[in-house]
DNA sequence: AATACGGGGTC
DNA sequence: GACCCAGTATT
């Protein structure tokens, strides 16, 4: 048996006791089997839960569908976040069937705002994997769960402990700090090692039939009590043989590695507002369907160097104009609308939008001259302007002219979600 | 093992 | 600002 864990501790100590350190905290961990720190921490957590749950929507059935949206859901996300999410998400889609047979576009409209959009593509790819291989109901073994798009070890863990209450571990983030605290381990819970051996002390600490309880209350006490910053141990149900608050380290676990900078990006953007028979809409334009905000709409928008304070930005603005050049558009000349700040995970966008006017007469006219007739659609040029800007392959970029009443129905992410609400805001007041 | 992938709340 | 959140997929 090829336990790193293990192994990795039994090697620590034949050179650790020349060297006169400690055994690793699993060693530890793993040799407390009988003492009554475990027992003692089953008990009263349980104890505590049973009386301080908080009732959540998806605690209000044991149905594995909703158990397994609001995991997804739940994935990097706060709980008062998630709550109107799931429940409109559930009203739309009631059944697994019924979210495998929805457009896709619905699925992630009904994300829009959540952000990490694949966890809706993914969940839809899963509830159709579900009706074809398991007649639409979630499977309640492991590797049927874990096969599942966008289910990894913690989210699987989830579905079999709170829905199937089997005896599974489910860690995640709370978990590993309630642990590391109360076991005191030192261990980086950003290297997935940690994780695996968090994993491994789960089954002995969960009592017989509570399983799906005792990962809740788990999660729980690490949501309510055991947080991040200072937690609040005076009130906590297991205090009294938590390891990291008796030797004052409550506040220096979990330790975890710092997360990079994002990267600043500066970007140009263009409210194009249509005339003529365009008049009311705006100009947006769909991403690729791979990486970020994939397939979300957005207003187009190209890459800029100039930094932020820079006032000149004659030749960025040209090769924006180039863009729309290329669809065969004319407008009025453009004027600073407003910036935005947007930060992902990994990237700070600095948004510039400029604001113009299209002057579909002027349009009708060179149309005229070159041939060109008025519905241009996307031509090539738009598409390697497009590629230059990275923004994907460009060649399946597509553009649509909006109303506001159109924003109910595609998905854009926030940052231009505000811009647009912004925009036709002001353009019904006056 | 490292990086991509959103967005927002909190101290 | 920095940190963190009921993480997963891809490289």
């Amino acid at each position: 048996m090829t336990d790193p864990i293990k192994a990795h501790g039994k090697e620590a100590n034949e050179t650790d006791e020349a060297i006169g350190r400690e055994r690793t905290a699993w060693e530890r961990i793993d040799a407390i089997e009988t003492d009554e720190s475990k027992a003692y921490f089953s008990r009263e957590l349980l104890i505590w839960y049973d009386r301080s749950k908080r009732d959540l929507p998806w605690r209000r059935h044991r149905d594995p569908y909703f158990i397994w949206v609001s995991e997804i859901m739940l994935q990097q996300t706060r709980v008062d976040t998630v709550i109107p999410y799931f429940h409109r998400f559930i009203e739309r889609f009631p059944t697994i069937r019924e979210l495998a047979e929805a457009p896709q576009e619905d699925v992630v409209k009904m994300w829009e705002g959540l952000g990490y959009y694949s966890r809706a593509r993914n969940l839809q790819a899963a509830a159709q994997q579900i009706v074809e291989l398991h007649d639409g109901q979630m499977p309640s073994e492991r590797e049927h769960v874990f096969a599942l798009k966008g289910v990894g070890p913690y989210t699987a863990g989830a579905i079999l402990s709170i829905a199937f209450n089997r005896p599974e571990p489910a860690v995640d983030g709370n978990v590993m700090r309630v642990l590391s605290r109360y076991f005191l381990i030192e261990d980086d819970i950003a290297k997935p090692k940690t994780r695996i051996g968090m994993e491994k002390i789960i089954p002995g600490l969960i009592p017989e039939g509570r399983a799906s309880d005792f990962n809740q209350a788990l999660m729980e006490l690490g949501a309510l009590i055991c947080t991040p910053k200072s937690p609040h141990c005076l009130i906590c149900p297991v205090m009294e043989h938590c390891r990291g608050r008796i030797e004052g380290m409550e506040r220096d676990l979990p330790v975890k590695t710092k997360a990079k900078k994002p990267r600043p990006e500066q970007r140009l953007a263009v409210l194009l507002e249509g005339a003529g028979e365009r008049e009311g809409r705006v100009l947006v334009r769909r991403r690729p369907r791979t990486g970020l905000l994939a397939g979300m709409w957005e207003l187009p928008h190209i890459a800029a160097d100039s930094a932020p304070e820079a006032q000149d930005l004659g030749l960025e603005v040209g090769q924006l104009e180039e863009l729309l050049e290329d669809l065969g558009l004319s407008w009025s000349p453009m004027s600073p609308y407003m910036t935005a700040e947007h930060t992902f995970s990994h990237i700070h966008w600095t948004m510039r939008v400029l604001t113009a006017r299209e002057q579909p007469e002027v349009l009708a006219q060179l149309a005229a001259e070159s041939g060109v007739p008025y519905e241009v659609a996307v031509p090539e040029a738009a598409a390697e302007a497009l590629e230059a800007d990275e923004a994907g392959t460009g060649a399946e970029v597509e553009w649509r002219w909006i109303a506001e009443a159109d924003m109910r129905e595609i998905a854009f992410p926030n940052l231009f979600l505000n811009i647009l609400n912004r925009y036709f805001g002001e353009a019904k007041q006056s």
